[in-house]
DNA sequence: TGACCTCCCATGAAATCCCATGTTATCCCA
DNA sequence: TGGGATAACATGGGATTTCATGGGAGGTCA
């Protein structure tokens, strides 16, 4: 399956809930989380959010230090305590909370943005502004790698 | 298996939709995706879209960078980000989002063509234009590869 | 008691479903 | 092999449902 693909702009309204886009919905139904996970991504101003895939593959993360060592800890207190899990209501909406809004900037307007495995919550302008920058590098990254699949004596 | 193959022109309708040419949903159904994987082509003023297959394709790009990471990240929102996973009508239609428009220029003819494991949806007029071009650069390559290599027994 | 959170309902716009029609390609039979 | 019957398909439009969004009422915890 495709996972969370493309990206919606919602409002906020006054009571801090905003409808999470109908199709990011349907595959988190699929994917079986009851509600939603959401942590503060460590490398950019938005949330990383998802259900059990995103939750996996955090665990897998953790799961290459030894549990009980010093590391395993400190990381485990670093990701969960920046993690919440949000419930959806009946019509399909979250709540901001002040977390989110700290990490994100958001103040009236939410980017989801889908990312395949998970989804990341940004403010709107933050998010043109970081997906401008992510499909320079990501032509680059693709050329680079198109460079090494070529044949040698291929072009540059 | 064929796949993808020829090109069709179709009018846009009021409503913004377009019928997708009965081969190629018959192509589509054999693959079995549900509905249809689109993405804006990082090349040319064109729209991608298929199945699984090209979904694999993608997907496989994806898989060479670690989850979570930044590159992983950034390559997933330039991928995902500008893609859409449009339904298909009982009738054999899908809708032209916004996205779709303002890439390619489409206003109210649709070309489809095909290009074996996925098809591209372009404006008419620069789908002519390219096709043109893409003539050239195919005939040059072709007669340049059969002087340096000759694939053994390949088809074309 | 008051701030906050759930649950529920209302509404307008947009997407989807369903049926109708004309045209073209395909089939079948004399 | 000609020509009418038939099926497939692109296209148009009305009816219905989905969805984002706004707001009210009851419940809960401090």
């Amino acid at each position: 399956m495709a996972g969370f693909v493309s990206h919606f702009t919602n409002r906020l309204d006054a009571k801090g809930r905003v409808s999470i886009p109908a199709p990011f919905r349907q595959v988190l139904a699929r994917d079986g989380f009851e509600g939603l996970y959401c942590i503060a991504s460590p490398h950019c101003s938005a949330i990383d959010a998802g259900g059990n895939e995103l939750l996996g593959e955090i665990q897998t993360r953790l799961d290459t230090f030894a549990k009980l060592s010093p590391d395993h800890d400190a990381l485990a207190m670093a990701l969960f305590g920046v993690s919440e899990t949000p419930k959806i209501d009946g019509d399909g909406r979250m709540m901001i909370s002040d977390m989110v809004r700290e990490h994100t900037g958001i103040t009236d307007q939410v980017t989801f943005a889908g990312l395949g495995y998970k989804f990341q919550i940004w403010e709107p302008k933050k998010f043109r502004e970081h997906s401008a920058e992510a499909a320079k590098r990501a032509l680059a990254m693709l050329s680079e790698q198109s460079v090494l699949t070529t044949p040698p004596g291929g072009s540059a």
